[in-house]
DNA sequence: ATGCTAAACAAACGTATGTTTTATTTATTG
DNA sequence: CAATAAATAAAACATACGTTTGTTTAGCAT
């Protein structure tokens, strides 16, 4: 029946190597089984997600997923990191912590933010609606990220109030509410459907920053 | 072995009149099947919380519990209707629409918000997270209704605009960020914990205002 | 007392779930 | 080509769930 997909680049491996090519059909899969099974997490929600829907998605035979994921646990775990990692990575490799003037900083950072959560809001939805569902070991990880970040702005807004470029009178309770404002778009989108992208980047940079920045007159 | 908790204050009922005291009986008892699966919703979540749970945590048999309410999903629905309607009536019945000053207005509403949401933040996370479950007609209804209070907002923001004591450019935006700022606290709880109430009101209502006010020196 | 109504209860039903196992096919190597 | 290992498919397993059923109990009117 759907004998036309099968996989037609295999190569040889030998025991010694990890056969870096096999392995990375085994990653290429187990990537898949992740991205298709989180468009159900998004879609149905992680509990009304089957194992067999997970199977039906991506042609995977049930018994068989088990050979590239442990549990449906571990496939929501592996889902969250897909999307938490390269957040992070982002701010190191732009080299945002490395601009000078503080509001050119924030501005940066915060469009490429909102940038980023628009692009992938579904996912940031699910998310948040799933959080509860992971192993407590798991969740401590993922709330150390987000606190990270958090971090990274309060530092971002501290340098800016000491040179009085911003004034704010609780850096780390601006930064948690500026990045909770991030998260407008995934989890209001239902009422701001009116806006193009580029609107909505505009209004939230210009909303965000004006509880920051000193005057923007 | 729990003899001792059966109701005793039973009173004599006719058919015709539909047994005021009964009646009361009943809803206080459903009321309390309600109150008692919200917490385990909070505590466990919709899809883990099982009606055996329901049972053990109201002491009522399980399968008693399906003569005052008709399936578990309606339970969730009576969870977020308990919730959802006295954030409306409020802002009539307290006359806030009445208020000259537009500053003064938005102050006053704003903060009452903050506060009721604030005392029931573990029910305004579950209900973030288990919006998912509700019947599509439900959903329907609440998302209107978190849509009225969003055009309330709409309205007292556009009446400060138009006397210039507010300075917003989109007058709807703002009303959705300004809302959606209302769930800081029940959503980024695990990250806040450092603030009394009191603090956490004032940052609150001083950084949202902030947004929105023309001038706040 | 007696019969009636509704609440209370234990047990069971049917189904759906995550996971494992078993049998079969496919590919690779000596 | 034979032998071995990996990949696949289908079925099975054990359990947990929401809901229903049939029966018992208790309160009230007659």
């Amino acid at each position: 029946m759907s004998d036309t997909d099968k996989i037609s680049d295999d190569s040889q491996g030998t025991e010694e190597i990890p056969d870096p090519v096999r392995q990375e059909t085994i990653e290429t899969r187990k990537s898949k089984i992740v991205k298709k099974a989180t468009r159900l997490f998004i879609k149905k929600g992680y509990a009304q997600t089957t194992m067999r829907d997970i199977s039906k998605a991506t042609g995977i035979n049930l018994g068989n997923l088990y050979n590239y994921i442990s549990s449906k646990e571990d496939i929501l775990c592996l889902s969250f990191e897909t999307y938490h990692d390269p957040a992070m990575e982002w701010f190191r490799r732009e080299g945002i912590m490395d601009i000078e003037d503080p509001k050119e900083q924030l501005q940066t950072a915060l469009r490429q933010m909102l940038i980023a959560i628009h692009d992938v809001m579904n996912d940031v939805l699910m998310m948040y609606r799933e959080t509860r569902v992971l192993p407590p070991k798991f969740l401590k990880i993922v709330l150390k990220k987000e606190g990270d970040l958090i971090a990274i702005f309060e530092n971002i807004i501290v340098r800016g109030v000491e040179r009085k470029v911003f004034n704010v009178r609780d850096p780390f309770f601006a930064a948690n509410m500026l990045v909770f404002q991030l998260s407008l778009y995934p989890l209001r989108n239902w009422n701001l459907k009116r806006y193009t992208r580029e609107e909505f980047l505009a209004l939230s940079e210009e909303t965000i920053l004006r509880a920051i920045v000193a005057d923007n007159g």
